[in-house]
DNA sequence: CATGAATGAGCCTTCATTCAT
DNA sequence: TATGAATGAAGGCTCATTCAT
């Protein structure tokens, strides 16, 4: 019996894991509101009772497939603070990975900024809620602990707070992935491959922040190397500035 | 018979600010899908059909909201570039207009970035969509003749190409904006003040970028002192860091 | 002022009059539903109100435009039957007279199915309703005038009752008119011009009711020749056939 | 778990063919543009969700509504052509068919006239409109088939094309069911019985084109009285003339 | 008299959620 | 456990009619 109990188990995981990446993509590719439970439903091959066997309500799918991106996130971000270097080259790698991410889901954050939505939050179950909360403190905890090291050791003036640091990091990260596929703003800003943007934009905050080495004062080309060689090795994007 | 009709036209103008205020508040409060004609003209106390008489479609009246808003940026960037000083000085003058504008228009990012659907701009009608185009141009116009001027007279080091600067001021100030109001994010980097975390996100952004005079070499209590004075006189909120 | 009563009713005829012929042709390109009353105001550079004075309900309207069309067709067929000739010639001139009232009218049966609603003819004016069946009561009288000398002349045989002669008459007409413009019996029937399919057929019935001199037995070129000279001088299409 | 299915199926096609008869009804009584799904979805006793389960538009539901009756019409064609005798007596059957329906469909040219309309095929799915097109052939097949042996074996004179004489009969056909039915027409013609009306007609039209044996030169009485015991027994209006 | 702004009932269509099987 | 038929509230939009000016 208990074999039994495990197998359907494994196969309960398995298609919470099919209803979330079809779920995902349609959310990717239509929005929140034209993701539509009729066409998940013949997209995964399930019926759409099935799909209430697992999720609450529709909110609470829609969290679901937030966390599991979070996760994730969460995952490249420990690989990348694992970067043998000095700080700065490990935030670096941190950026990295966030680019890695918004390259594998396009278009994430409109699903980020969905969450924002109280009576979103007030539909999705409390147990989901929780989950998510993981994730994000997993995420904060990696970038903070490299901002924690860099103040310490003196790569980092003590001009700003940590969380403040923190703040410019995320704030410029997300407005670049944001501001990068805004038809007005590409047009405008010239703007020709989004990611190299976002990278840019890091690297002007760390220097704003006199995140040492400056990047004037040091070659980051050998670092990118590295971090594409030693961290993402399936990275077929990251080029030397 | 004249003064007739000028009094409807201003009437019907009126009208027409009456819906475009509901109708903005709402789509705030609850985003596009949640703004809904019934409950807007229940709130407006007009029926339906007069919403209609204004606007083709929802997505028409919600376009004019975002053209409406971006009109007072728009404003609010142009009084900004008039301040008299240095290049930097008058950056930081719309840095402070970006926040009068946040200060207004809480949340309204998420207006601009429903206007990134597709689907959206083909439900607007072709009128709106150019005087969308109109506002926004002036507010690309505003910056990068600050941009532009600041690469001329060696305030600005020619590292980046204009675009690349504009880009990275707008991209960090949506980050600190939509960061800003992100619940687990403001948890996690302590933000208690986001317009003023916006406001030193831009500071890092120019130190960064090189732009002259750097943070740690002058004393921009002042500027902002007159920036308030000169600028902005109706601001609460613009303190000297 | 009993001049400028006068005057005034002229102009309020002259107002009716444009706005039925405008109503005519809209309910004749778009049908009695997509009739709407803001375009034909806006067509006719009256307002709605004005509409309103003229005509109770939309019903109204749309009876006085068939009741106008059916004025025309009885003027058509009162000259027809003064045709010097033949019984049977007449009854051929009263066909011209439909073809020409079709042609200058297509898709005009459709108006007059609409009539045919319960609920249409309920919210019509009592008076339109009179009006319309005078006009009626016309073409029927052009029609069984000739029927009955023909009858009485021996051009008829006695086979059928009078009512049911002209009863063919309008049946094979009406039924040639709308067979003619349903597209899949155009293809079907291979029916390339519907305005002479619509007299063969007449003509078919007549020789199938015995009327003197059929077809076989009479060129009726001639008499063609003579209807379009005399009644229908301006008619670009009778062809002898 | 098959025989699960086939109820299903059963039960589906049930709902379905309830759906259509009521919607064809109102159809009829109340026109295109008065059917709506919220009096269907009552008149049913299911919601109007459930009818979009079966018809993706109003504009297919119509349509379905049409081709369903014209399958009728088909069937009942193709037994008229089965009856064993010449072909004059044979295209009688398939007025008497046309009778058969027209009593069993009263007001039916109206839906068939709505058809016409282009924005309403548009609507209408590409399924829906081959099925409709396959049931329109059918017909016409049938007729045709009679047609071309009259011409062949010399029952019907040369003079008319084929088309021309299929027109000739569909003509007089609708509209002898059109004029029928209007009551400006049945009153002023006297006409009693529109069935018996159309059947004449018809007759008169085949003597029109010559088809043998003529009606003064056969009684078709026994005909009639063959055609009611061998192919429509059901009916109970054929009475020899 | 003439206007046209305002109305609001009504329509088609969608879709998250339920529940009998 | 899994299904998918059924629901019905809700939403965007139209338009004939009214009435204050």
């Amino acid at each position: 019996m208990s074999p039994n109990l495990a197998r359907k188990e494994r196969e309960r995981a398995a298609r919470e894991e099919l209803i979330l990446n079809h779920a995902r993509r349609m959310l990717l590719s239509e929005g929140y509101q034209n993701l539509n439970l009729d066409s998940l439903a013949k997209s995964i091959e399930y019926s759409k009772g099935t799909i209430y066997l697992h999720f609450a309500t529709k909110e609470d799918l829609a969290l679901a497939v937030a966390t599991q991106a979070l996760r994730e996130r969460a995952e490249l971000f420990e690989r990348a603070i694992k970067f043998a270097g000095r700080t700065r080259e490990r935030v670096r790698a941190i950026g990295c990975a966030c680019c890695q991410f918004a390259i594998a889901h396009p278009d994430f954050f409109h699903v980020e900024l969905m969450l924002k939505s109280v009576s979103f939050w007030e539909k999705a179950s409390e147990e989901r809620r929780h989950m998510h909360s993981i994730q994000s403190s997993r995420v904060f905890r990696a970038v903070s602990g490299v901002i924690q090291e860099a103040l310490s050791n003196g790569d980092l003036p003590s001009r700003y707070r940590p969380e403040e640091i923190s703040f410019s990091l995320v704030a410029v990260t997300i407005g670049s992935h944001i501001a990068g596929v805004q038809h007005d703003i590409q047009t405008m800003c010239a703007v020709e491959d989004a990611i190299a943007a976002s990278r840019t934009n890091q690297d002007i905050v760390c220097d704003g922040l006199g995140w040492k080495p400056l990047s004037n004062d040091f070659d980051y080309a050998a670092t990118d190397q590295r971090i594409r060689t030693e961290i993402f090795p399936e990275a077929t994007w990251i080029k030397p500035r």
